[in-house]
DNA sequence: ATTGATATTGAAAACCATTTTCAATACATA
DNA sequence: TATGTATTGAAAATGGTTTTCAATATCAAT
């Protein structure tokens, strides 16, 4: 997985006319070693560790740059950040989000999907990319009140 | 539904104990007859032709007023800009929304309620609330490319 | 390898929707 | 009508994100 997605980054700079640059690979490393749904600044915080040199708007250009190239999903969920985690094919999940400790579990369900298809349908609409989010509360959090 | 409204919204008042106002009356009264998910500086500019004294903060401060007091529902879709819609009572609808021209469609749909409740059951997860928005093209905006 | 054109970087400033501050004013209660 | 305080408008502050800019790094052409 790793390398596989240093050289899907490098190919996608190619062929765009950009440049491959140490930042952007070790900036890619870290993120995808790194668990799922960072933010900006948690990203930075984990690069400044092993690379103190690189800027905060480095990792929010290159953020920004992996979403392009497909190898993240951007989300904004209702907490102010904007956030990413690693895409590794076309998978597609929804989120359900917890709005007491902030645990994020994803799903898949089939089902929904087709249920959306059949709205857009319904509406001469067609889906380019959708968002389904539940908040509410996780089973600890219910227990502890 | 327009007296109705202020009425409710000085009941939620006096129940607080926070004062009515004649600025909270006139932003309700422009916001329940102006269309539905607003932005605070639409509803701003709205506001300004017959009651050019008001102030923009009052209008945010208003509009989260309302949602707290339950009379709107605060949307934050993909553009930038928390919107506002006029909520008539306990009802729920969800939004495709064109990334060509802006135009929003509400729709409800049981079945995916019912199956959204399904996917947080077995995730042993409480939804308080959701957010379902497909992103896409409209009918209008597929004719013209 | 060296060059040269230019893409990229880090630091700081700017951006921009929204919130907060604060002194003046309006509301509700006695 | 007086009084305590909630509310207002204007301006400043906030905070996540983007942009600016001079210095540096990349890479294709020498
Ligand atoms: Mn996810
Ligand atoms: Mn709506
Ligand atoms: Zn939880
Ligand atoms: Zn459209």
């Amino acid at each position: 997985m790793r390398k596989n997605a240093v050289e899907q980054l490098s190919e996608y700079l190619a062929g765009q006319g950009l440049r491959s640059t140490t930042q952007r690979d070790q900036i890619l490393q870290v993120f995808i070693s790194a668990g799922r749904h960072l933010s900006a600044e948690e990203l930075y915080l984990r690069v400044k560790k092993p690379h103190p040199g690189i800027g905060y708007a480095t990792v929010y250009r290159t953020l920004k740059l992996l979403a392009e190239a497909g190898l993240a999903d951007e989300r904004r969920f209702e907490d102010g950040f904007t956030r990413y985690e690693y895409k590794a094919s076309d998978d597609h999940h929804d989120h359900l989000i917890c709005t007491k400790c902030g645990a994020i579990i994803e799903f898949e369900n089939e089902r929904i999907e087709a249920l959306q298809q059949d709205v857009a349908r319904k509406n001469h609409f067609l889906v380019q990319n959708h968002k389904l989010e539940l908040y509410g509360l996780c089973g600890n959090c219910q227990k502890n009140r």
